[in-house]
DNA sequence: CATTAATTCTAACTAACGTTAGACAACAAA
DNA sequence: TTTGTTGTCTAACGTTAGTTAGAATTAATG
């Protein structure tokens, strides 16, 4: 019973096991610096076997790109249509900072390789997840356009503009984060704080 | 005359005819997708030519990484040197912003190289390059410092975050720029408002 | 137990990599 | 013209890359 269910499973397993070995290499070394006998020794297996599961480099990189940007994109979604009925926006747009700057620091590593190899990859690859990547810039823009509805964001600011900076910004953190010199969630605070209020004074 | 000067200068142009070819395909490829090979036909030469002139591809892209921050850091020290003695500190921060800006986006391959693929290069490079990075990094300690000196700044901000927040979110703007779209100036500026000033209202 | 299907492994292929040694060319000095 | 220096080229080296075909293994089905 549970036997033919751990069966019916064990390739989808596998195929998990090599997607997880290959996010956390990309993220590490880079896409092109990553050898399909790295991501194989790493999921306890030969090189030969991997193409079993898929049939090349580049449908893994593919997918492990694609359930990145997908894993930040329901974490941010979820925490904005939470909220978007009885938050304020300076409380709604923080808390949604807040949940993509703590996925990407520290709940996978498929986010983080996103990051990282998104500008590395053949442009084909490239171009196709760009459309997963377009969606979860849709949701900031609709963010933000919450925002400004409500009449609570500056008017002379471009929110196409806002939002790339934004999510550049919090992107950006994978360079230096440390999680020993200062947690992801004092760092989204902080981010949050900076990019809502300013840093000049008055 | 001008003969004896030209064949003393040869191997340093060409010298620097290579640095500019690996420069740029770094920036456009990454490191480890880079090929001795690439980088010698970009410059018209043959692969084993160029180890007359570097003895590895590290020495290559340890250079043309130093040279990347050296060109950032000359142009807003300068702009720095210049204004802080008689400019308001929002107008010197906003220029000095301007020029990490415009240096990144328009002037050289070196400073978008040494952005994308500082991540990538063997550890040993990395950590070499870094030392070079640090002064840059404490140029802009400086800047802020001397803005809240001045009291211009609010209390409440930390300052090392905001300037790894400031320097990362201008290096991210290479992800998407396209100067069809819009100029570094315009960009520049509309960042430097956003980061002095924020997105919300009052 | 025999058979079939689902995985994994072995072993190889071609292509490309960084690097090197030594022949060759270009040019200045003599 | 000969010589010496500087720079480039050719050709190869050993290694590693992505990928493939087919044998070997494992597990489920009859």
């Amino acid at each position: 019973m549970s036997d033919t269910l751990a069966k019916k499973d064990r390739a989808a397993e596998t195929r998990t096991r090599i997607l997880d070995a290959a996010a956390s290499l990309f993220r590490d070394k880079g896409y092109a610096a990553v050898s399909l006998r790295g991501i194989a020794d790493a999921a306890d297996m030969k090189a030969g076997s991997v193409y079993y599961h898929f049939k090349s480099k580049e449908e893994i990189v593919l997918e492990v790109l694609n359930l990145g940007i997908e894993r930040v994109h329901k974490t941010v979604k979820a925490v904005f249509d939470t909220g978007k009925g009885n938050q304020e926006n300076a409380a709604l747009i923080t808390d949604a900072i807040c949940a993509h700057l703590e996925t990407l620091l520290e709940h996978t590593d498929y986010t983080s390789a996103n990051v990282r190899i998104h500008g590395q990859v053949p442009e084909a690859i490239r171009s196709e997840a760009l459309v997963v990547r377009r969606r979860y810039e849709a949701l900031w823009d609709d963010i933000l356009a919450h925002g400004k509805a409500a009449g609570d964001i500056r008017q002379d600011v471009d929110l196409k503009m806002f939002r790339l900076m934004l999510i550049g910004s919090l992107n950006a953190t994978l360079e230096w984060f440390d999680p020993e010199k200062g947690s992801a969630r004092d760092i989204s605070r902080a981010y949050a704080a900076i990019l809502l209020n300013g840093l000049m004074d008055k």
